[in-house]
DNA sequence: GTTAGCACTCGGTACAATCGACTGCTACCC
DNA sequence: GGGTAGCAGTCGATTGTACCGAGTGCTAAC
């Protein structure tokens, strides 16, 4: 554990490296607030710093920069919680006030907001359709050999799948196999069972089974569905293009995306910082992760991205009031 | 118009440059095949292409390179069609192949192709759904005081709007207002009409009422959607960061990109090179679009952004190809 | 009309000198 | 003993200079 100086001293060097992204010199930090010795004690606690890893010298006679394990320290020992700036938290509130429609939209507005909010890239991840019931399966004809099973679950999601229509199935047949599917299936989680007690009629039998048989492989073909906002801002935060690169062509695979802010949040944490995000390209970022609620349980996750130099509090307060907002509206609404 | 000599030396000009990105000088170009004079005729020739506006000197004793005129003349006098190379003629037929899933699903596959056959940055624009009609209205209740209208079209494509339930509404009269709906609307275009005769039954109608009117303000709701691909590309294509961000920002906003393909489209064309586009932080950029069809209509656009120096031959080629195998699997699916 | 040859231009690179923002260390002070 | 002032030293960044080479325009010869 480090004393009150020397934590101090790490704080106004994190501080001051965010804002300039320029190695930080024993001056400067010998003029923070809260560091109330000279150039030369800052001097001899930095090295003692550098030494136990906290901080880190590009280079003989350069300023220090924090590693990971100096950013960790500071986050860790954030002083207050960190309420969102005036404005911001006026922008939240407006947000969710006017906020509406169907949730995919919202979650893909959220991401937005969390974007222009920290000036990062933003990740929001739908929620896990565990939860939901099955509320009402259709089967509604679309060409003369083919029809539609559309399956609408209890939190306003609809999985949709198209099926070869067999031979003989009339308007009568898919109504009746809509309603002998929505009376057997109504109330099963996502998971739908392999087969339904038959109906009688044969032709109608077929039909029945081509839906079950869809909606039960729902989630292969249908997984979480990701939001990514303000990737341009990626561009801002680094000068190496080859590192912007790398973490877009992340980004862009939504798989990874989300087992990232999962395994962040299955780990317990809020912050994870380089290394620790457990994916090489990214080793030069830091992502801040919330869940969210929907109906008191875990449903999704939201989160940002940016440099390891981030602005960890506004990044916390912003992700926190975000996904504090939206769990309520999700419930509520 | 220019001579063969002229078009075949600024050809090699821009074959060379798409090639290496650096300036072209007269002695690479006299050692290009299909042009056999010397170096010194070609420096006389490329100083008369600049002051005709097809080349451009960055300074005094550096080669030349196109310019935005230079590359519309290249395009629209290329040799050959350009089939597309064994290799990638061979991934396009796979995946047309094993394409399956839902229209959505496979479009957002169709940008990743197009991203990794050209090596760009791939714009999907999804079918304009004007030419489908309603074929079922479903109203599903979620909650006590909370139902979803779920509309499906006979493309396939599934709109869903929640309703506040008004009081009184049981299962029975869901059931009631679905089956009127769907009897009264079934067979209009998106475009829903205000109103619909009332069933006789006062709390049945109000929901009715309630379900048409989200129903008809649909299109406010739910544009047309863009499945972009390939952004790391772009960071790629670039090596001044602050194009890449700028080109970003335009990417983000879905609704600049669809309205960007569809003007290239309605002027007729099939290239937009620069400021072309219309667009002051794309002037760096050049995007090959093509329509696609479905049911022998057109319905949606794909396309491919890339910097102005990217392989027009190829681009077009696989632009090309994929719009056609899109559209043949879109009706006969 | 084409081409060889030549003088000239100018960006890029390599190298040296200088500057300045740092550091570590030592000596001194309370 | 802990804190501090002062000083010598380090090293990246900047500036200046010389040079190289790719490439040009022009002229004279074929």
């Amino acid at each position: 554990m480090l004393d009150e100086r020397k934590a101090a001293i790490l704080r106004a060097v994190v501080e001051e490296y965010i804002d300039t992204a320029q190695p930080v010199g024993s001056g400067h930090v010998a003029r923070a607030p809260g560091v109330d010795v000279s150039s030369a004690t800052v001097r001899n606690e930095m090295a003692s710093l550098e030494a136990d890893g906290y901080l880190r010298q590009p280079h003989t006679s350069a300023g220090r920069v924090p590693t990971e394990k100096g950013y960790r320290f500071f986050v860790d020992h954030l002083r207050a919680p960190a309420r969102l700036q005036g404005r911001s938290a006026e922008e939240v509130r407006d947000f969710f006030a006017r906020a509406h429609g169907e949730v995919e939209h919202m979650l893909a507005e959220t991401s937005r907001l969390l974007s222009n909010l920290t000036n990062l890239t933003s990740v929001v991840v739908s929620p896990l359709p565990a939860e939901a019931t099955l509320r009402s399966v259709q089967v509604v004809s679309l060409t003369a050999t083919s029809a539609l099973v559309v399956a609408v679950f209890s939190d306003g999601m609809v999985d949709k799948h198209t099926i070869e229509l067999p031979a003989g199935a009339g308007e009568e047949r898919l109504a009746a196999a809509s309603a002998h599917l929505t009376a057997h299936l109504g109330g099963s989680r996502r998971q739908v069972p392999g087969a339904v007690t038959p109906t009688g009629d044969r032709a109608t039998d077929a039909l029945v089974a081509a839906a079950v048989e869809v909606l039960s492989m729902a989630p292969v073909e249908d997984p979480e569905h990701v939001y990514v906002g303000g990737t341009a801002r990626m561009a801002q935060a680094f000068d190496a293009i080859e590192t912007v690169r790398e973490v877009l062509g992340i980004l862009e695979q939504q798989f990874v995306v989300v087992s990232l802010l999962r395994d962040v949040i299955d780990r317990g944490l809020h912050v994870a910082i380089g290394t620790e995000t457990g994916m090489a390209p990214l080793a030069e970022c830091a992502i801040v992760v919330a869940p969210y609620d929907l109906e008191g349980e875990r449903a999704g996750t939201i989160g940002v991205l940016g440099p390891t130099r981030m602005n960890y509090p506004q990044a916390l307060a912003a992700v926190a009031v975000v996904s504090h907002r939206l769990s309520d509206r999700l419930t509520e609404g």
